[in-house]
DNA sequence: AAACATGAGTTCAAATAATGAACCGACAAG
DNA sequence: CTTGTCGGTTCATTATTTGAACTCATGTTT
């Protein structure tokens, strides 16, 4: 791994549950020498990607990553698209919806409407999703280039409960109904007792850029509910694609008929 | 320069007028080597800083940096304070509204409320304010550590307009004024016939995290104007500390009442 | 209160990773 | 067909990163 690699390394320590880090804490996590640990993290608030707090001396996330990622949201309105569509299907399906971008090997949720029920699944905003394992993963596998799924593929799949698929030839089948039916459709494979599908938003060439997943408790799901979530996760998918592809002039029409 | 300081360099070369760029392009920009640049891409590219498009091969900023600022963002609400009452004075002033955090030495422009008027001034999102030659700089400066007065001292002060103020004691007296009133005014200091006035973000330690500005072509200003929005400023962006340093009780109390 | 543990931060010789000139193949314009 | 530009690659040279050992400060246990 390159000095780069590290430094980023260290900024994904950085979670919604453990947002602040002692040097020497990250140094253990990383599993980087305290100076190599320091140095990288000198040089990332010169550059305003990490903060150190005045007095605890605890490292932060920097507004400068608050910048660069308006900067693309500008040019990329991916959640200005995204939320309301959320929203939308969160109220209208009473479950917990959550939006994720493919982002270095994995999705990146950058999005989460929680369901109003108290029973509900919950998901963090800044988590990274596997690509097998997750109803989003799959859906997302199902409507890439062939490339990333061999990547995927080729590297060890973890199982994070007894029922993950982990077999290359089980994520192929999963990966071929998912892209048959246009929706992904994972019980258990990540969480024990959650439900979930989902659905790829497409890019301006016809692949996945990131899913919109409904996240249900297992137990108010059955296969006609799963089936109509789905269905649903690929109209809300398809309006965020469309309107990310920028067509302004044919969706206002098409919403306003 | 250290690597990491450069890759962070490649990152601030993506701005909202420019957010996509080539690699010989950013080689000549970053005046990098273009084999260095490339590998710096690369490294950034494999942790989702920026991402490369797979038929113009040109590269933007990746999706990895939304991620990272939603995880900020939880544990500090900045945007999610902010835009409420950026939104509210702009409708009282009918003036535009832009709200910075400091970082790396400069103010990160993170949000902005355009005026309804068509004669306004228009800021862009994720542009990096000087601390000397903005109001929004001079009120940060205001309320800062010495240490911070003295670094921005000691750097050279460049001249936007021939009205900016580069001279460093002629910047100590704008600064103690503005520490005096509790605003700084700067008229036409980094854009000719635009006037604003800023008043500091404070932080749970006294100390200017930020600032709210209002900008107004200068043909709508006068002094009595100027110290109104002054006031006002200071108003708002008393509340955005308030709620920032998480008065959640007392606060919902004063406000109801 | 003395010993101990852990924290942040620093130093400098040794080792590793970054560098950049030269190169390739592709494409476009003159 | 030449010329220029583009994205991308190679490899010997060079400069940067590395990490064990070291402060200094704070807090904890006996």
């Amino acid at each position: 791994m390159g000095t780069v690699g590290k430094a980023i390394f260290l900024l994904e320590l950085f979670t919604a549950e453990e947002p602040e880090h002692g040097l020497s804490e990250l140094a253990r996590k990383a599993a980087f020498d305290k100076a190599t640990t320091r140095r990288l993290l000198v040089s990332l608030a010169t550059g305003g990607m990490v903060e150190q707090d005045a007095e605890s001396r605890r490292y932060r996330l920097g507004a400068g990553l608050s910048r660069l990622a308006r900067i693309r949201e500008m040019h990329f309105p991916f959640l200005k698209v995204t939320v309301p569509v959320a929203r939308g299907l969160a109220q209208e399906t009473g479950e917990t919806i959550h939006v994720s971008e493919y982002s270095a090997g994995a999705l990146a949720t950058v999005h989460v409407e929680l369901s109003a029920r108290a029973n509900r699944v919950n998901v963090d905003v800044g988590q990274l999703l596997p690509l097998h394992g997750t109803a989003s993963g799959i859906a997302f596998l199902a409507f890439s280039r062939p490339t990333v799924m061999e990547a995927c593929m080729r590297r060890a799949m973890a199982a994070f409960t007894p029922y993950t698929v982990t077999a290359p030839d089980a994520l192929m089948t999963a990966v071929q109904a998912a892209a048959a039916r246009g929706y992904s459709r994972s019980d258990q494979g990540y969480e024990e007792g959650v439900s979930s599908v989902a659905a790829p938003i497409l890019g301006v060439d016809g692949c996945a850029i990131g899913t919109l997943a409904i996240a249900s408790p297992l137990s108010r799901i059955d296969d006609t509910i799963a089936e109509a979530h789905g269905r649903a996760a690929i109209d809300a998918a398809r309006e965020i694609s469309a309107r990310l592809s920028g067509e302004p002039v044919a969706a206002a029409l098409e919403r306003a008929s």
